[in-house]
DNA sequence: TTCGATGATTTCTT
DNA sequence: AAGAAATCATCGAA
């Protein structure tokens, strides 16, 4: 806190009335002693040299008795203060010390703490309070942040399980977070007030301006705002593990429902020549499948790229496909008002590139009825040995 | 526990 | 930007 000065030199040692060489309190033992540092330059000649005399051996008992205070037992010192309180140097004495105190007051001024917020605790409290770990209790911010991280990918129902799991889990930290946060405060506090007490206390025996109790509580709010940050970065870290396990897509990824792959599957079997949906179509599909639209284009991505790798292993589908289509055909061609027995109604299924046929499996393209608007699509890619290469007639195809 | 299926993501290509 | 291809990560049946 107060440091100690150089014997000599710089200090605020400008030859005061009261011999004082240096601030008192920061001066070791024997220099302040008045038989080894007798000054004759001073002003206390215009006193008279009996009552100078006097005065600098008044002081320098005070002094000596102030310096030796603590090497003595309590009670002794108790009576010793209570003695020197009452001396008649006193409020001179203490002038003095309030004089010192202010000039050296202003090597400290010049270390002026910036109270400018803490960006990174600013970060971090916006974050907390986004996630719904800060902030008012029942505020749903952690239901936003579960939906705003579960609405770019399809949830299905049962999701709600696992929201209710990372609520609980989220609440979990956020009480840790709170108590944790309790316990910072009140000992901040306490300790706050214990040393302004102590500050207070000390005004008594020595100049203690209120700006430096200012200052004292700023220095502890800073050594304490670390341990603050601290904390407040492990609650987000373990914030965003949370999310990472529950709410990563990648993580907790559920398959499509059997209706919606049957609907997919659908579409793609009906448009094989060019397995291409239309933003609309897509737009449909994703409603239809109760999933979303990035969704039907990882799976019609997903669906070609295997498809193409390996056509012989998807003939059996496609075949099934085919044939359900072509009896929704047949029936719409008959009574036309006949809802759509394969639930897949809203766009149609007999499109213009509708599959007819079985692809023929011995790894050459397959054969399509009707146009191809991208028939090319599977590029030159021959697939892979589909069942047996080369010999595989295996003429269950029709 | 294994392994194929499958939805999602990343990287490259057009 | 859309799609192809490779890869990742999880699911679910055996």
């Amino acid at each position: 806190m107060l440091q100690q000065q150089p014997l000599t030199g710089n200090g605020p040692s400008n030859g005061r009335g009261l011999g004082l060489s240096s601030h008192p309190g920061m001066h070791p033992l024997n220099s302040v002693h008045p038989s080894s540092h007798h000054r004759s330059d001073g002003d206390t000649g215009h006193e008279g040299a009996e009552n100078g005399h006097e005065s600098r051996r008044d002081i320098g008992d005070i002094l000596q008795q102030i310096m030796t205070i603590t090497d003595q037992s309590l009670d002794e010192a108790q009576a010793k203060k209570h003695a020197l309180n009452c001396h008649r140097m006193k409020p001179a004495l203490f002038s003095v010390l309030c004089e010192i105190k202010e000039k050296t007051g202003l090597s400290m001024r010049n270390a002026q703490e910036e109270e400018s917020q803490d960006p990174q605790l600013v970060r971090l409290d916006n974050m907390l309070l986004a996630e719904g770990v800060a902030g008012p209790e029942k505020g749903g911010g952690a239901a936003a942040a579960v939906s705003a991280a579960t609405s770019s990918g399809g949830m299905s129902p049962d999701s709600s399980l696992e929201h209710s799991d990372y609520k609980s889990k989220l609440s979990q930290i956020r009480n840790i977070y709170h108590t944790e946060m309790e316990k910072y405060d009140q000992a901040c506090s306490e300790f706050t007030t214990h040393v302004m007490n102590l500050l207070r206390e000390q005004s008594r025996t020595r100049p203690v301006s209120p700006r430096e109790i200012e200052r004292m509580v700023a220095i502890i709010h800073r050594k304490f705002s670390s341990i603050q940050t601290q904390l407040k970065q492990s609650t987000c870290e373990a914030v965003m593990i949370l999310r990472s396990r529950f709410l990563d897509a990648r993580r907790k990824r559920r398959n499509f429902s059997k209706q919606a792959t049957e609907v997919l599957n659908e579409y793609f079997y009906s448009h094989l020549a060019n397995p291409y949906p239309s933003e609309e179509a897509k737009e449909e599909l994703a409603k239809q499948c109760s999933i979303t639209v990035s969704q039907v284009c990882n799976w019609f991505g997903n669906k070609r790229i295997r498809y193409k790798k390996n056509i012989g292993k998807f003939q059996e589908e496609a075949n099934i496909y085919a044939m359900k289509t072509a009896i929704v055909a047949t029936q719409n061609e008959d009574s036309p008002h006949t809802p759509n027995s394969t639930g897949s109604g809203g766009f149609s299924l007999t499109g213009p590139d509708l599959f007819l046929g079985v692809p023929p499996m011995n790894g050459e393209q397959p054969v399509y009825m009707g146009a191809q608007t991208n028939g090319n699509w599977q590029g030159q890619n021959t697939p892979p040995s589909a069942t047996s290469p080369g010999n595989d007639h295996s003429g269950d195809s029709d």
